[in-house]
DNA sequence: AAAAATTATCGTAATATTGCGATATAACTT
DNA sequence: AAGTTATATCGCAATATTACGATAATTTTT
């Protein structure tokens, strides 16, 4: 069906796979790895770094936007984008949390 | 095309991004909070949990088997799943890497 | 040995994602 | 105003993902 299933899953466990889903194509991981190596944000010297047309890099921005990850203002004739620092703490702390579940369980049976 | 463009990124993007599409699935992630909450590996209490088929919630086990997030060790007739805890780690570091090289970014600028 | 239980795999349909060229939009530059 | 630059969107084709029923494979139970 192609159609992912949200119902029956808690809104925690919908909304954080939506996160992880942003995150899941290597395009998305260079565009924040190139945000996070210029130490500021970016306009858009993408298009002469990724191996991907500027139709696509711009799709890669908007997902990465809508989910929250990165944040874009309109500067004159260009757009600035950079991290969303609080996202990142929160997906910080989603993983933190599965960690310390994890060192919390009683034996490593596997 | 729907292919996934791997060539022009790092191994690291590609190995990274492939992480988080495994955690990108409201029932994969639902597998994960049920290893964690049952604090021991599990056999197959899945099929009464989630509101999936078995042979769909098979699928995302392997997905997140391949993925290396999980691990499974046959157990007689039912299999025992857990946590890859070293993989855990792993995609821990990947976030805490980020939130540090955002911190010392110069200004926030959006 | 037959039946039951557990898990994986196959085949298939529906939908989503990816990528790109072409085009649109908007702001700056001259 | 015309051209240039930067970005977004549309439309499309190719491939991937999701979900499930049916079935296979394996082990346990009876």
């Amino acid at each position: 069906m192609g159609i992912t299933k949200t119902t029956g899953f808690t809104q925690v466990q919908n909304k954080n796979a939506l996160l992880f889903k942003a995150l899941g194509h290597p395009a998305r991981i260079a565009i924040i790895d190139h945000i996070l190596s210029v130490k500021t944000c970016i306009c858009s010297d993408l298009v002469d770094i990724l191996p991907l047309s500027q139709a696509t890099i711009s799709q890669h921005l908007r997902e990465l936007k809508e989910a929250g990850i990165i944040q874009g203002t309109i500067e004159g004739n260009s757009i600035c984008y950079c991290l969303n620092t609080e996202l990142m703490l929160e997906i910080k702390q989603i993983i933190d949390t599965y960690i310390l579940l994890n060192r919390s369980n009683q034996t490593p049976c596997c």
